[in-house]
DNA sequence: ACTGTAACCTGCAGGC
DNA sequence: TGCCTGCAGGTTACAG
């Protein structure tokens, strides 16, 4: 559907899709992964087209396994792959996809027509297991069974937000371990696996902290954590955040937008206190916050 | 070892 | 109408 301006309808659909904007963070990925493992699993990849660019060519290593189990890790799917025939026990090497700002993956009864396709895998039993990417920020790896070594973020990624292991004190201490602002830490995917500029921006308004702190306490960092995991497991529960080009392997829209409480309200009233959200550029990163809740 | 920054990439919106 | 510019942002290479 084109919004028309002029009507007003229109005029509502034009004002929604200015605060739309695609972001596969670790809600979005999780549910691409509930979703994708129980149609992919068994199915052996009999072979594989991929773009020329080096970010998705490897992707053709995958050719020839079968597929053992979808697992994930922060934003990263990881495909578990059996060489065929089948003699190990375990995996022995992994498919990784990072869906990066506009990727997707889906399954297809035909050969898509698509100039996005980044990637197609055919399956053995005639479906086919599509990679779309508009932009190409995604990658795509075949990597021996944990080495990680070629995708330095996933190398040395930080604990998952709900590894029970993972409390405040511990928290506490691998965000002091930078002296950057703690959002920018958050971004880098060291202290903890997962966030993106959403939910950095919405669990940082919920625990009252600013974006640009340096220093955060002990007390403030579990309120940090606690918040992380209340932001990113309510957008699980709601499949994800949708924004412009986020689908889900079923086709469908996640529906976490409408439960954004910062992220994408830059100038409107602070749903806490009033006051109007303030935005700018934060090392790069469109950064929006409420300036008296979240006062340094 | 750490920090900050430009680059990658494309569609879209806004200005003129 | 259409061209031009800026913007969105996860990751990586690179400079300091």
């Amino acid at each position: 559907m084109q919004p028309n301006p002029t009507s007003r309808v229109g005029r509502v659909l034009h004002q929604v899709k200015r605060y739309v904007g695609p972001v596969p963070e670790l809600p979005e990925v999780e549910t691409v992964r509930r979703q994708l493992e129980p149609l992919v699993v068994g199915a052996r990849i009999t072979t594989c087209e991929t773009h020329p660019s080096p970010r998705f060519s490897d992707a053709v290593l995958a050719a020839g396994n079968r597929i053992h189990r979808v697992n994930r890790r922060g934003k990263y799917l990881l495909v578990g792959l059996h060489a065929v025939p089948t003699t190990d026990v375990l995996p022995t090497r992994e498919l990784v996809i990072h869906l990066g700002m506009t990727g997707g993956v889906n399954i297809a009864t035909s050969p898509p027509d698509d100039p996005y396709v980044r990637a197609c895998w055919s399956l053995d039993d005639g479906r086919y297991m599509v990679f779309r990417d508009v932009r190409r920020f995604g990658r795509l790896a075949v990597v021996a069974t944990g080495d990680y070594s070629s995708l330095p973020t996933l190398h040395r990624l930080g604990p998952e937000p709900f590894d029970p292991s993972l409390d405040g004190s511990a928290f506490h201490s691998a965000l002091t371990a930078s002296r950057r602002h703690v959002k920018t830490s958050l971004l880098s995917q060291r202290p903890i696996a997962g966030v993106g500029n959403i939910y950095a921006d919405e669990a940082l308004w919920r625990a009252r902290i600013s974006p640009s702190a340096r220093r955060v306490g002990r007390e403030r960092a579990t309120r940090l954590l606690a918040n992380i995991r209340k932001v990113l497991g309510e957008a699980i529960a709601n499949d994800g955040t949708t924004l412009r080009d986020y689908r889900t392997p079923d086709g469908e829209t996640g529906r976490n937008q409408s439960h954004l409480d910062c992220y994408g309200r830059g100038g409107q009233p602070c749903r806490l206190c009033g006051t109007k959200l303030a935005t700018r550029q934060l090392d790069q990163r469109t950064t929006t916050w409420c300036p008296s809740c979240q006062a340094r």
